[in-house]
DNA sequence: TAGATTGTTAATCGATTAACAATC
DNA sequence: TAGATTGTTAATCGATTAACAATC
């Protein structure tokens, strides 16, 4: 709605950042905040701000500033936070485990609801509400219950197998750990990476190379 | 060395996906690629494939291409990744195992030498080689140590207070698993976060609103 | 030599920052 | 009204892409 119109990837993968401060404030209970200061808080520039929020609309207040709360929702409400996008879990293992008993999924626009695992040992435990799933069943259970998106936290070799069940079935949405190149095979699937091992890289690099 | 003259960061985040692409490429024993095949395989542009590479020297032949092995160890050699950079985890919980089960540290810079917790049930026991220390002795630690990096694995709230004991006795750079803004408190650290539940958000905005 | 492909310069595109008129 | 701060346009900066001469 309002002035989107495609807005850039560079201004969307802000958004969450926003969204923490602004919540953090919001926490405080700090009611009013302008571009200036939200700005200096995140270490970023004014305009940079002003111009982000403005790719969605016009939430501020000339002289005034913005409405913490207000924008807070308003961000939640940009980046689809309040849905409750049904996802699976795909392998129980130290990851998988992790980012389910760690990630608050319904504040993030997401449902866990179901979680599946080859291994014949963790089959039957239980993952918080969930109890694990043999991966047998999964078309069985997409086809019973509608399921958006699945978090891929299984090592490379076994993605191939399970991503090309997945996207038969009709999950095409993928939140990915592994170094399998999901969009390189499926090229209209939705999927954000974490390549983890990158990141770690980019550290050593930059440890290697002690910036000015 | 040869080039340098300090890379932008938006070559740099690039560099450890050409390293695992070329090490695909060389354990499928092709010994050479142009740059056109390259960037077709990785879905970027041949001329971002040669102003990348070249940032650090002319590593290919014209006529010819580029020798994948040469490549690839040129770039782990650029990246660092001969190093082994002395890192502690702070926190045994599902993140920090998960990590230190699943990541070879080793062909990504670093040996994971120690590993810190406050949880007393946990103290004691057995993270692959290492034995899970009481966070208390983290000062004499790294008196009798050289560290290099932490990762932090902790939640949120437990980071300030570990932090300040990390900075003071040196240790200055982080791998962030946290929502700390730990930049923001010392400025001179070396940051890098990954902020999993931004990413996930990140795929809720793109799902609730399907790019074209 | 002819063909292929790099290294590199120049052109384009997009993102960030600065500036300021509009307005609360 | 005067002061503050936005929304927005224009200027700058940086990153990506295109083009092509150099050269293997």
């Amino acid at each position: 709605m309002s002035k989107n119109d495609s807005i850039s990837m560079s201004v969307i993968r802000r958004l969450p950042r926003y969204y923490r401060f602004l919540c953090e404030l919001d926490e405080q209970h700090v009611s009013r905040i302008s571009s200036t200061k939200l700005a200096s808080i995140m270490n970023v520039t004014a305009s940079q701000v002003r111009q982000d929020l403005n790719c969605f609309g016009g939430f501020g207040q000339q002289g005034y500033g913005y409405s913490v709360n207000q924008l807070k929702l308003e961000i939640q409400k940009i980046l689809g936070l309040d849905n409750h996008y049904q996802a699976i879990l795909i392998g129980a293992g130290n990851f998988g485990t992790a980012i389910a008993k760690h990630l608050d999924f319904e504040k993030l626009g997401f449902s866990l609801i179901g979680c599946f695992e080859i291994d014949e040992n963790k089959i039957g435990e239980k993952l918080g509400e969930l109890t694990i799933a043999d991966e047998a069943g999964l078309e069985e259970f997409c086809r019973e219950n509608h399921v958006d998106a699945a978090f891929m936290c299984i090592p490379k070799q076994n993605v191939e197998n399970v991503l090309a069940r997945l996207y038969r079935i009709g999950v095409r949405t993928y939140w990915n750990f592994s170094h399998y190149d999901i969009s390189a095979k499926y090229r209209d699937a939705v999927v954000e990476n974490v390549h983890l091992s990158d990141n770690l890289m980019t550290l050593c690099y930059r440890m290697a190379n002690i910036e000015k």
